[in-house]
Order: C-alpha cells, then structure tokens, then sequence
DNA sequence: AGGATCGCGGGAATTGTTCCCGTTTTCAAG
DNA sequence: CTTGAAAACGGGAACAATTCCCGCGATCCT
C-alpha cells in the first residue's frame, strides 16, 4: 500500500490500458514533462505498484475460443492435497486462476482451451493429477467484461 | 486464428510475460537479429494477435486486497436485461470479468475489491443498477494462479 | 524569514527503434 | 539436380526514446 497523488493514478490509469505510449507523450497528456513522468514511472516501478510490462494476446487468434470455468469441491482436506493441487495448476498452461473460495465450494478454476474436445482433455488431465471429489464445469457462452484494469 | 511458426510462438511466450526487453535482448534470447524480430514483433501486431501492452499492477499494493466472484441468476431473461447487465458491468471499474455461463447459474462477475465492506457497497450498486433475481457471493481467500499468459 | 527538501524542466549521452538495402535461404517447377 | 522467384535475414544508419545530470523554483518546517 502505496502513498500515491492523484498524478501517479493518472499515470497508472493510463499505462494499465497502454504500455506503449512514449513518456513524451504521456507527459503532455498529464501536463508534465517526459523528465518528471520519467521519475515517477521508474519510482511506481520500483516499489513494485507496477508489476510487470506484458503483451496481452488475442485468444480467438490463437485458436483458444472457450472459457471454463471449474467448480471444485476437495477430495481431503489436508495441507499435501493443496499442494498438489496448487503445483498442477500451476502446470497447466490453459489454467490462467485458480482460486481457494470461502462458501460451498472449495476452489474455482478459470481456463482457456480451443474448444469442448480441448476442454475434455484439460479435465482428465486434472483428474489424473489430483483427486477431486466434486467438479461441474460451466462454459462462457460471452465474455461481457475482460480487463486487467484495476480501478485506480 | 493466424499461422505461427516455432519461432512466432517463442515471441509471443516471452512478450506475454514480459514485455520491456529491447529488440537486441529479445533477438539474443532465440537466436535471431533485433531486425528479424522486429519485423516479426510488428506483424504479430498488425494482425492482431498481439492485442496491447499493458503494464499490470499489484492489486495489494493498491489496497485491493480482496477478489470476490458472484454467481448470478438473472431477473428476467430478455435482450434489454442483458443489454442493461452488460453496460452496468462495464461502468463499475471493480468488476474485471463478466460472464455469461452454460449450466444453473447465469451470469458469474470477478470483482476485485479493497474488503468486505466495499464489497457490500459494490454489491448494492449492482442490485440498484439491473434487478437479479439470486446472488450468490464467494471471497477468495487465496490465489494460488493468476496470469495473463495464455498457452501459445 | 531562512534553510533544507522535494519535484520540476532543460540538456545531452546513451540506448533502442525503425527502415533501407544487399545477401542468403527456402521452396517449387522444370 | 538446377534454377528462378519469393520470403526472411543481418548490417548499417537515421531517427526516436530513455536515462541521467544539473540548476532552479516551490513548499514546508521551525
């Protein structure tokens, strides 16, 4: 938790959307030179508040059409299971969160596959590597909102 | 949907998880000119695939402590429902995704929150913006995954 | 009011990007 | 095989952006 003005907001609202932007002309749209906006990135940077530099890439492009979504519930609830579990989603590429929910179910996946073949595939790999006790998948039929945006 | 060769695809593998290296860097790491892959890296633009660069923040460090995911039965299932759910999704900067799923629950939002308490504020705005007729909210209490990288 | 601190902008060196051009590789047809 | 066309490569150079140094002015604290 970061103490940042209200020009260091405006920097990250932007470069959360665009990266590629010259400082130049991030200074004029902020109204500060590309010297002082130059600092501030490298200080957002370096106190860690800006994570990472990425491309974000265009599934559809990449023939990976679905989303997933997998409802889990635990087969044992034990310390090795979650590891085990945490490990082989970290593995598997298609698998872009995995989440350790309060509430009736135990954890949530969000993945990215071509399709239902694909998909089927995903789902007894997992099944091999980890025993789950209860699993119903839901398909994203649309995908309203997608951002990396977090609200600054 | 594009045609990649190996070489495109070890690109891409990199850029998307970071994005910051020079053309000389990036050049060096597969064995090709900062030229060869600048040429590559423009094309991959143009056609899409790589869709934007953005710089991605640390959502702890800007006292978003807290995902949530609500599971969403709508109200009433007509166009204008939908129309009215998707533009409230996309005015409220907590909410990241949104979904519309197969199966017994509708919709499903990612939301990332400071706590609990803005939570409650996020969830009464929503209920004020489009009516839903059952909701049903999960707190994460770990994230053992959350990339933007997808398989390539 | 004086002194210290902080953030600003200008300038200049360094580094990176972009584009031109000649050469090499690949691939298909003879 | 050999040959010709097309595609991809690397080197060089111009241009653009980044990075860092410096001096100035605003702000704050006593």
């Amino acid at each position: 938790m970061e103490k940042l003005d209200h020009i260091d907001r405006r920097i990250l609202a932007i470069l959360q959307r665009d990266a590629s932007l010259s400082l130049e002309d991030l200074g004029e749209r902020i109204g500060l030179s590309r010297n002082a906006v130059w600092r501030r990135v490298r200080a957002l940077e370096e106190s860690g508040v800006i994570r990472a530099r990425v491309a974000l890439l265009d599934p559809e492009k990449l023939g990976l059409g679905l989303t997933v979504f997998m409802m889990i519930r635990a087969e044992r609830h034990t310390p090795d299971w979650l590891e085990k579990f945490t490990r082989a989603t970290r593995d598997m590429p298609e698998i872009l969160g995995a989440y350790r929910m309060t509430g009736d179910l135990d954890y949530l996946i969000r993945a990215r596959v071509a399709d239902v073949k694909a998909f089927d595939r995903l789902y007894k790999d997992l099944i091999a590597r980890v025993e789950l006790h209860d699993v119903s998948s839901s398909f994203v039929m649309e995908e309203t909102k997608e951002t990396t945006a977090l609200p600054v």
